[in-house]
DNA sequence: CCTTTATTGCAAGTCTCTTGCAAGTAACAT
DNA sequence: ATGTTACTTGCAAGAGACTTGCAATAAAGG
């Protein structure tokens, strides 16, 4: 179970398994869309569960420092969202301009680019965003 | 000249060119890293042109209705970036992690995976963001 | 059950970006 | 040139996302 391996890391870092932390992965957990922070923290008072909007900043930051949630900053949205990492693989994300529909995208066409661009830019290349808009089947 | 062009695109909407305008023009034209509106807020300043931050965001908002500009959201940065389209091809960026240093990366891997993601989303797909993060040269 | 110390909630602050409105000025006609 | 119109600007204020300080609360281990 899911909050057994995520304990053991807060254990590790000399962080504690709290009710409020509980609550954002079990959310997080049966979610299937990448959430907002007030997304969050909107749905856990909708769930009666007590918790302030600066705790669940907190909470996910704790989480993608434990590596266990991504945090992805969809094109021109102007906040983040976050969704767990454990048990999935690196993928990318398209939304819908007018409902904001999010659907995952099963793939990633860059591990052979890294090379490329490390030799044409000199750079060490790291991380990536990948995000695209357009319009889902309802909207169209 | 850049500033013809665009004082048409200006005009054939009801606008005008101005001081500012110019300004704000003159300094995407000759900087050659995409700039936050902090920046050419900043950058101006230096140069002696009188202009407030909010008329710096409202001319690159024009700017970009106009289709001129481009608006950036780099990974994780929490502000836009904007640069001139005139007369440069769609490309992507990387920008040092340490530094902050941007590098345009003049291609496009993305083209040949439209298809393959309106098949299986559903999706009609728009626009799109990719953006790399790592290490330039002198901070590796 | 007690002690230690991480965590929470609240208030307030920061930062990016937007909006309302009166004053300024570009564009065009006279 | 001068005047008229309406687009633009600057200033003040506001909105939204996210962070920080601090006292009160509550995990975790003894």
């Amino acid at each position: 179970m899911l909050e057994k391996i995520i304990s053991q890391g807060l254990k590790a870092t000399g962080r504690r398994m709290t009710r409020t932390r509980k609550a954002v992965l079990s959310l997080l957990e049966r979610t299937h869309e990448p959430l907002s922070a007030s997304e969050i923290f909107a749905q856990l008072q909708e769930d009666q569960v007590a918790i302030d909007l600066v705790t669940v900043y907190r909470t996910v930051n704790v989480l993608k420092d434990l590596g266990l949630v991504a945090q992805l900053d969809l094109h021109h949205e102007g906040q983040s969202r976050y969704e767990l990492k454990e048990g999935r693989k690196h993928h990318h994300h398209i939304r819908c301009q007018v409902c904001g529909k999010i659907v995952d995208l099963l793939l990633c066409p860059l591990k052979k680019l890294t090379k490329l661009i490390e030799e044409r830019t000199k750079f060490v290349v790291g991380d990536h965003t990948l995000e695209f808009t357009g319009f889902c089947p309802q909207c169209q």
